[in-house]
Parts: C-alpha cells; structure tokens; sequence
DNA sequence: ACCAGGTATGCGAGTTGTGCATGCTACCCA
DNA sequence: TGGGTAGCATGCACAACTCGCATACCTGGT
C-alpha cells in the first residue's frame, strides 16, 4: 500500500471543495491531467475504492471519500501546524526557554537580560529559575532547563557543558564604612588577615573564598550568611568583612564601602552559559546568549563590572 | 516549501526512536543512505531548520525536532485511521447504513433482511427507518437514507433514483371468510363493484386500488384504514372488502381469506430499492441489495409472494 | 595509528510525477 | 436529432525524484 503525501492529501480536499479535478487543478496550480493522477494515487494507496463518483459535470465524494475527509484534514492541518510550530521556533515568535541562574546573577545580570529578552521576543515564554550551580547541571541533563548560568566557583564539573563565556568578574571585599583600608582602591587579602569574615559557609574552602587560600592567608570565618543583603547588614554593623563578586557590587548599600582585591589574591571568575553538550542551541538559547552578552555590556558601561566580556 | 509524504514522517519518527538513521533504517527496510536523505527532505520541508543533532554515535532530537515529534505522530495516525476506516467500509467491518422502507415492507420483506444482514455483517451500524415512499426520496436527495424499498404505486417521480427491481408483488383482495367469492383461487373485479371497499385513501386514485380503476371498475370506498392490521378487523367483521399486496400476504388472521387478483385487472406492482443516482453504491448498500435479493427468494419459497424476483 | 560505528554524498538506474495532446462520455441546446 | 461543450481518463515523452551502492568523512576507543 502506498505512500501518501500532503500534496496528494490537499489536491483531495480542494477537489471535494470544488467538485471538479479541472477547477482544483486550476487553484492549485496543476493541470488536470495531474490532479487526476494524483486522486488516483490516492485511491490506490487507499486500498483502492474510488473517492470520488465521476460525474458527466465534474465529481462528487463517494461514501469512502466523504469518511476520508475529515481524516485528510486533520493530517494536512497537523502538518500545517508543525510548519508553523517549528517557524515560530525559528523565528522566536514562540515557544519556550527554561533558564537557571545562580544567586548572585540575579542581582543584576538575569533581571537585566530578562528584561532585554521579553521586549525583544515578547512571544517566547521564558522561565528562569535560582539554583545553585550543581543543581543546574543536573536539570541541563534531564531537559528540565535549557540554559543555565553558571561560575566555576564551586569546581563542579564543568568540562562536560557546552561553555559560553560571558564574563570574568572580579572581586571585591565589602568593608564597612569606618574600615581603614575603607577609602582604598585596591587592597591584598593579607591586610585582611586578622578581620572576621563573612562567608557563605563555615568551610571557607566551599565558598567564594576558596580561591583566595593560600599560605599567607587563611580567613577567620565568624558568621555563616548565605544571602547577600544580609551579607551586607553584618557588615554594615562593623561585624566583619566580605568578599563579594563583581556581578552584585552595583546594589550595595551606601553605608558599606567596596574596595577591589588584587588579582593576585583572587583571580577573577569566570561566568558562563552553560548548555547541553553536542546539542546544537535552538535559536531561542542563541538569542538569549545574546541578550546576556548585551546586558553584561550594558551593566559594564555604568558599573563596577570589570568589562572583560570577551569572545 | 516542499512535500511531506507519511514515509518521512514514518522515518522521523522511527529515527528518533531508535536514536539512530542506521538502526531506523533497517526496522523499515532501506538503507541508510536513504535514509538520510528523507530526514533531510523533511528538515527542507519543515523550514530548514534541523530536525536531528548528529552525534558521533548516532543522532538526537533537536528543540525542533522534539516539537515535531507530536504533530509528525498525529499526521501519520491520522493517516492509518483513515485507512482503516475505509477498509472497514470496503469489508463491511464497520460503517453505517440508513435504509428506509414503504409500510408494507417492514412486514416481512424488511425484518428478514435485516436479520439476514445483522448475522453477516454485524459490524455495520444498520438503522432502518418507515416512510412513505414520497418521503424516502426526498431524504435519498438530502443524503439522509442510503438506500429506499419502494413502490411505484403512488406515481412518485422514480425516474431520477438509480432503481434495483427487487421483486414484482401481485395483488390480492381480502375477503371475510363467508364472502361467496372466499373460496376461489382468483376473481376479476367486477365481480366485486358492489362490495364495499377498505381503502387506505377515500380516492381511490391514491391508494394502492389506484390501477385498478378503469371503465368497468370504480370501487366504492367505505373505510378508510391506513393500518394493514386494521384493514384485516374491517374485513372479518364483513364491513368490506381491501385490496393488499402479496408482500402483505404472509401475516393474515384465519378468519380472511385472500384471493389473488386477475392480473389483467391490477398489474403486478414493481418493487425496488432505490440509491442515489449517478453515485456509485457504497459497499454496504450492495451487500443490503444482496440481502434484499435472499430474504425475497427465501419469502418466495414458502408464501404467497409471486417469486419473479427477477433481476 | 588504526579500527569501529555512525552520517553525508557523488553517481547511476529505476520509478514516479508532470504537462501536453487527445480520446471519451454525457449533458445542453438548437 | 445532431453538434457543441464541459469534464475526466489516458498515451506519451520528459523532467524530477528516490533508491541503493560505494565511498568519504568524522569521532571516540583501543
């Protein structure tokens, strides 16, 4: 039994609209020398009855065309519909994008791309979530995110990702206003040796502080605060001092001062899109690469965000 | 913007089952070149796009093609649905047959065919219905019945039905068991102007005495009774006497005894089931036409019923 | 460095689809 | 009653497509 194509499923359709092979061919652009191939085709693949009484002027659905009909219509529509479904993918008139962030990019970098993406795409749904880094590359491999913003903090397994790198930011420690080293430009992490630190974790090798261990330094954890903001009111109280990272050095409260570490101390840390690996990005995952890429330059030109946005 | 043809998608689909142009290549019998070549007719199709990541081992649903997959497994089920339908209306495995029929039929001739059809094709949905034969045509025309057992009698317009002769019925007169013509084998009307007469229609032109009215004959119409089984209370009483046709014969009470009509006087009455015309016969109506055609020489057999059941 | 398992592609042959011209049938109208 | 006409079917030649074969190419594992 053979093979059945759209074309052959449209010809019927019109044919049944018109009543006639001439006048189908002719809003179809055949002759109808093949329209009539064409039903006839289609007949066969049909498992042979006719569809269509030939009439003396033109034809007329027999009782198998006119059960055919709505099967044929529906194959023809669903077929239309995914031309669609997937141009609108293309076009980004449409479907959807799951992105995850880590905390900090929250700060500013998400809201800002986010906010770029929606005016730009208004039709895509777009979705984002917080997670920390290891749970999003749990939820690139089971489809459950399509992008996922990430550092290289942590030393999770990044290798195994396609990486887009977006930015390395640099390090700042939040000082409260009446520090010494307060009014600095620049300060080495030595200085800081004998302050009590603020850190995400007791552990300061599990924390943004990992990188900055070193023989000459060891900090002095003394309170264990996850959230920024309130990373900011110890510190505000005179409490002790914090490493923050470039990405959330724009909204500090104006009673904490900023002051850059040397690279020496911390190098600067990488940012990056992560997505699946080998799989080619939908246009819907390039174009938020895109507005990433804007909204870091865009932040870069009015903040502290050391700009490195290479590629 | 090409063709899609149910082999592509039938690929597409097998291909993103398995994972695999190779493997899919040989659940469906070709080789992999061809494969490759129908994904990649399809990615044309489908807008460029593609539809597949190629891994070193194997291949992987893009975004596009994961949003294909649902539509491409709709339009190839349609598709089969389609087919089978119509193969369950070719071997009468399915379907429906709407089939109407003049009063007298539903007597004998109707409910033995119809028991006759159910037992050989008891999965098409058979629904019959009783009209008078001016009604069934109209609903032949408006594609409310498929098939109509009627009778010429009435001088309907038949002319424009395709017309299958089922049987030709002679006619016979009804008497009371004491009427001094019971015991014939056959009168002439004459012998009975003086009777009174049961007649469905107080014209005689209407009613089934309609051919018999000539120059020596003009029945006087008594009763008028539309009911067979009225008609038979009216002659045993003895208030008259009713014409009925052989179709009628087999169901009478014991105390009326039938005698046939010369057929000089009333001409055999014509019996056809009528279909549309100019449209082929779906399966079903041919087989009920066979049908019809067994329960009349099964009827023939053991009645009255003249037996030219010609063809 | 080679092999293994997979996809892409050039090539030739067979098949299918298309258009043109023509044949055929039934209706319409004079 | 006989041409005219509208419409479908079909023979034919040609273009386009599809298929299989052989082979090139890529990548990961040994």
């Amino acid at each position: 039994m053979g093979d059945v194509s759209t074309g052959s499923l449209a010809a019927f359709l019109e044919v049944a609209r018109l009543g006639s092979f001439t006048s189908a061919a002719q809003t179809l652009g055949y002759t109808q020398s093949a329209i009539s191939r064409q039903i006839s085709a289609l007949e066969g693949a049909m498992g042979g009855g006719p569809l269509f009484d030939r009439l003396p002027r033109g034809v007329r659905l027999t009782e198998a065309g006119r059960a055919l009909m709505p099967y044929a219509e529906a194959a023809v529509e669903r077929v239309d519909a995914a031309r669609h479904e997937l141009n609108a993918l293309r076009e980004l008139t449409g479907g959807r994008l799951r992105v995850g962030a880590f905390p900090t990019a929250g700060a500013e970098l998400l809201p800002c791309a986010v906010t770029l993406f929606r005016s730009r795409y208004p039709e895509v749904k777009l979705r984002t979530e917080e997670n920390l880094t290891r749970v999003q590359l749990a939820r690139l491999d089971t489809d459950e995110l399509d992008l996922a913003v990430v550092s290289d903090t942590a030393g999770d397994p990044l290798d195994s990702y396609e990486l887009h790198h977006l930015v390395d930011e640099s390090m700042y420690v939040a000082l409260p206003d009446e520090h010494p080293l307060a009014r600095r430009r620049q300060v080495r992490l030595v200085e800081l040796a004998d302050d009590d630190w603020i850190s995400g974790s007791p552990q300061p090798e599990r924390s943004l502080l990992h990188a900055a261990i070193g023989e000459t330094f060891r900090p002095r954890v003394v309170h264990v605060v996850a959230e920024w903001i309130a990373k900011q009111g110890y510190v505000a109280a005179g409490l002790g001092v914090a490493l923050i990272p470039a990405l959330a050095a724009d909204c500090v409260r104006p009673d904490v001062r900023l002051v850059a570490v040397h690279e020496d101390d911390v190098p600067a840390r990488a940012v990056y899109a992560a997505t699946p690996q080998g799989r080619s990005p939908s246009p819907a995952v390039e174009a938020f690469l895109g507005t990433l890429r804007a909204a870091i330059d865009g932040m870069a030109a009015q903040s502290r965000l050391s700009g490195k946005s290479a590629k």
